[in-house]
DNA sequence: TTAGGGTTAG
């Protein structure tokens, strides 16, 4: 085709010289109005294959012009983006047609330009030209592409005004400009309002309608009443349907347009092909997808983009890498769309040299600039936990978008930076850029690990205030995190508010309970799940088996445990086991949890021994404790706990020597105890305390208000526990010691600073010891406070002297 | 002059 064209172009070159060098050597020429047809014809074609500079010299030496000329030279630098020239051409052309006011114009709006483009359609008018059909289509494409549903209306109303309503080429502008600027009921309802005898255009601007706006079914209906309707497809049609197809994975309906494709004769174009390449890799059907693209007479790299992206998602990385390699080699000219794809497959190969061999291939080919692919790269490296290189790339990038600042506070939360997710969060909202409902489900799950209930809350007001749709990620970020901070009923509620449920919602929800010392609730919600019809995943058995073994709920446990296999075919995991192994050890059936743990057919983890090592501890079993003990050291052997367990349990059993020996060991291999730290969030503050620390300003109040507790609470039948106090010390120093553990100078900050009747969230990082814990219950009671302790293991909500762990955590 | 189409990340 292209060859055609130029030999057409360069015999009109010939016949053209051959005039001028007729004219030039005095021959007569008879036909000068022939001489100036031809020359048209050749500014024409010049002007059709983009060499613009040759249309002007021809434009410069022509002798005589005509309107043509004009207009056709104004419309080649208009299209070409060269609008000052067009327009100083403009101003020079002797009579202006409708034709030269829309060239100019359909320039304009080719190229975004809102403004200039309005300005000519009015002045136009009060010039007196009448906007043809082509004004109002150049003009509707105008606010289409650029989204500008407000001038789109206006245009509208001018439309009905004028009576263009009946005019295909309009109305079919129409369509295309609500459905793109997102209003799909609008465009279907001037679509439906059209006579029966629809164009095949304007079917086929509804069926992309449709499929832009994220309805494919509804366009794959279309395309079928199209097609009973009697209207034929072509190019265009065809890609616009196979994108719908592969949208909802309809690869059956997919595959029957294909053999319609090839009964039509559009098999070759490679509008089409691409389409259906695209189609059949999202459809999953690669052998397919792969025929097409062999079988393409071009390397269409759009094609191969698409096959690359099939790849990818399938997770076939190694066929996605040969595909990259044999673009490369086939010399293609890689585009913006390429290099995501394959930088997607390094970050989930995990694979660090090629990444930097791609990255650097992108600074040379000049992709740097390109925001698509610095936003993968920002992607890339934060999967491959290269937080410097993802931020130095993120910081080097001028137009930042939601999608750039999302990787990064996504990449800080997955690699447990939570605090600078939250922070970068802040900069992104001072940048000005406004939230979509990725970004905030990704730092309302940093909120949840950082368990930061008012940052959470301001996060979910933000989302309400956005007016962005509800969204299930978004939900089940919020369930978490309102879970995660102990406000089980919050979590409750947006759970209720929710219209669509996915196992991640239940489960969130179920983990919530469960964390939260309802584990009969967790049942409860599981039950509803089964009866919705979702099914249970690896994780909302984590969830479910803790919560029977924090309710202590042991025939179900073990049912359920039974079931998680036979009934969903999910093979327990040494997290499962660990709930499993905790919940015997809570019933006393340490025998069970031995034998359990010993058929276990995965390796036990840490969490595994350190339920086993509980269980000892509270049931007296010092046997099996060394042994779970000793499996600890190796796991985790910078781990004090269980050194500390295990001597407290030979304390417990008066053997004094064991408990010493076991202290020893520790220090010589250098293992010390976390400190125990507990904090309370006030007014958006974090206020922090150790145990017996002195460092808060308040100090003095704190430990005044300690002392009246502490009377208090002893009136009401309070006794320290003294064995756990730790310190080498007489009775009367324990007891002042246990008084200042962190969570109670944290307690008593918190009755100290709160409203009367708030409750007081406090956070341990370790668990909480058993005299605060006895003392919580007892301040619950005393001072009328909803306490909610949440340490390393789960919440304690105290209230009235009862904590919802039931005394075993 | 001439409406409608294929790749799209977090």
């Amino acid at each position: 085709m292209i060859k055609l064209n130029f030999k057409f172009l360069n015999f009109y070159f010939k016949s053209f010289h051959q005039c001028i060098h007729l004219r030039s050597n005095h021959f007569h020429f008879a036909n000068s109005s022939r001489l100036k047809i031809d020359s048209n014809r050749v500014l024409k074609e010049l002007s059709k294959s983009g060499r613009i500079n040759e249309a002007r010299k021809l434009f410069d030496k022509m002798p005589e012009r005509d309107e043509f000329t004009w207009n056709t030279l104004i419309a080649a630098y208009a299209a070409s983006g060269k609008l000052t020239e067009a327009m100083e051409l403009f101003k020079e052309t002797p009579i202006k047609s409708s034709i030269t006011w829309n060239s100019l114009i359909s320039g304009y709006c080719q190229h975004g330009m809102e403004t200039e483009a309005f300005d000519l359609f009015s002045r136009m008018q009060v010039e007196g030209q009448r906007p043809s059909q082509y004004t109002m289509g150049s003009i509707l494409r105008l606010c289409s592409t650029s989204g500008l549903l407000r001038r789109g209306k206006q245009v509208h109303g001018y439309v009905i005004k004028t009576q263009f309503e009946s005019n295909d080429y309009v109305a079919t502008g129409l369509v295309d400009m609500y459905a793109k600027c997102n209003c799909i009921s609008e465009a279907e309802y001037l679509f439906e309002m059209m006579p029966d005898k629809k164009n095949h255009v304007m079917w086929t601007a509804m069926v992309a309608g449709y499929s832009q706006n994220g309805e494919a079914f509804k366009a794959i209906k279309c395309y079928r009443d199209m097609v009973v309707e009697g209207v034929a497809s072509n190019q265009f049609t065809f890609p616009t349907v196979l994108t719908a197809c592969a949208a909802v994975q309809a690869g059956n309906f997919g595959a029957q347009v294909h053999s319609f494709i090839v009964r039509s004769g559009f098999e070759a174009n490679v509008f089409v092909q691409s389409a259906l390449v695209g189609m059949y890799a999202k459809c999953q059907d690669l052998d397919s997808a792969m025929k097409v693209l062999e079988n393409m007479e071009v390397d269409d790299v759009v094609s191969w983009n698409s096959m690359l992206v099939g790849c990818v998602r399938l997770g076939c990385a190694e066929d996605a890498l040969s595909l990259f390699r044999n673009m490369h080699a086939r010399d293609m000219k890689l585009d913006n769309f390429t290099y995501p794809s394959v930088l997607n497959c390094f970050a989930s190969m995990q694979d660090v040299n090629n990444a930097m061999s791609v990255h650097c291939l992108i600074i040379k080919t000049g992709f740097e600039a390109s925001k698509l692919v610095n936003n993968a790269l920002v992607d890339m490296y934060a999967k491959q936990g290269n937080m410097d290189c993802a931020f130095q790339v993120f910081d080097h990038m001028p137009n930042k978008d939601v999608v750039s600042w999302t990787s990064l506070v996504t990449g800080y939360a997955r690699n447990n930076r939570h605090e600078e997710a939250l922070k970068l969060f802040c900069d992104m909202r001072l940048a000005g850029i406004y939230p979509d409902h990725v970004v905030l489900a990704s730092v309302l799950s940093a909120s949840a690990e950082l368990t930061v209930l008012e940052f959470g809350q301001q996060v979910h007001a933000n989302f309400i205030k956005s007016g962005l749709q509800s969204s299930i990620s978004v939900d089940n970020s919020l369930v978490t995190v309102y879970a995660k901070c102990g406000c089980i009923d919050d979590a409750s509620r947006v759970f209720d508010s929710m219209q669509i449920r996915d196992v991640i919602s239940w489960t969130a929800l179920i983990v919530g309970y469960a964390q939260n010392g309802k584990g009969r609730d967790s049942v409860r919600f599981y039950d509803q799940m089964i009866a919705s019809g979702t099914k249970p995943d690896f994780i909302t058995f984590i969830g479910l088996l803790f919560a029977c073994s924090h309710a202590g709920l042991l025939e179900r446990g073990r049912w359920y445990f039974a079931s998680m296999q036979k009934a969903y075919g999910i093979k327990p995991g040494p997290e499962h086991y660990a709930c499993m192994i905790d919940l015997l050890g809570r019933s006393g059936k340490l025998v069970e949890a031995d034998a359990l743990l010993n058929q276990m057919d995965v390796e036990p983890d840490a969490a595994v021994w350190k339920a086993l090592l509980a269980a000892c501890r509270v049931h007296g079993n010092l046997e099996l404790g060394e042994r779970a003990a000793k499996n600890l050291f190796e796991l985790e052997p910078t781990n004090a706990v269980p050194y500390i367990m295990l001597s407290n349990m030979y304390s417990a059993a008066r053997k004094w020597e064991d408990a010493a020996r076991i202290r020893r060991t520790m220090k010589s291999r250098g293992i010390s105890k976390e400190p125990g730290c507990s904090w309370i969030e006030v007014t958006s503050k974090v206020h922090t305390f150790m145990s017996e620390d002195r460092g808060h300003p308040r100090t003095t109040e704190i430990y005044s208000k300690i002392d009246e507790i502490m009377v208090s609470i002893k009136e009401a039948g309070y006794e320290p526990d003294i064995s756990f106090a730790l310190h080498n010390m007489d009775e009367e120093g324990k007891e002042l010691g246990l008084a200042y553990h962190s969570e109670k100078l944290a307690v008593a900050f918190g009755l100290l600073s709160l409203p009367p009747g708030a409750p007081v969230r406090i956070f341990k990082n370790l668990r909480v010891c058993g005299d605060c814990h006895t003392a919580m219950k007892y301040i619950s009671r005393v001072y009328h406070r909803h306490i909610i302790l949440r340490d390393s293991n789960c919440f304690h909500h105290f209230k009235e002297g009862q904590c919802s762990c039931g005394d075993y955590w």
